[in-house]
DNA sequence: GGAATGACTCTTT
DNA sequence: TAAAGAGCCATTC
């Protein structure tokens, strides 16, 4: 069941993520015990159903920004869940050293 | 067992 | 922060 627990671990981590704050994919994967495994995170997070209860609008890139093509359904649902926790998303991104998470 | 793919990251310019 | 190149992890065919 290893192979179950890293998605366990990620899943766990990104529910770690306090509202109004946001983590970058390397950041999840390293905390999760998968070091180098940022696409990994993605990987999952791709697979996530519509009505699931992951924060998964608070994982962006290590640029700030949200890495979903800018006409997916996604971007504007994680956009508008942001704004919703008071995070301000400049264009297609936020700023960093104001609400990455440091653990 | 090898090649391709992906919501990526890092270092250097 | 932006651009270009190389690297890393796991899944899938």
């Amino acid at each position: 069941m290893d192979n179950n627990d890293r998605e366990i671990r990620l899943y766990t981590v990104i529910q770690g993520i306090p509202a109004g704050k946001v983590a970058t994919y390397g950041q999840i994967a390293s905390l999760a015990g998968l070091p180098g495994a940022a696409r990994l995170v993605g990987k999952v997070l791709s697979g996530l159903p519509a009505d699931t209860q992951l924060p998964w609008h608070r994982v962006i890139n290590a640029a700030g920004k949200i890495s979903l093509p800018q006409n997916s359904d996604s971007f504007a649902e994680q956009k508008k869940r942001l704004a919703e926790e008071k995070v301000l998303v400049c264009g297609n991104g936020i700023k960093l050293s104001e609400y990455q998470w440091r653990p």
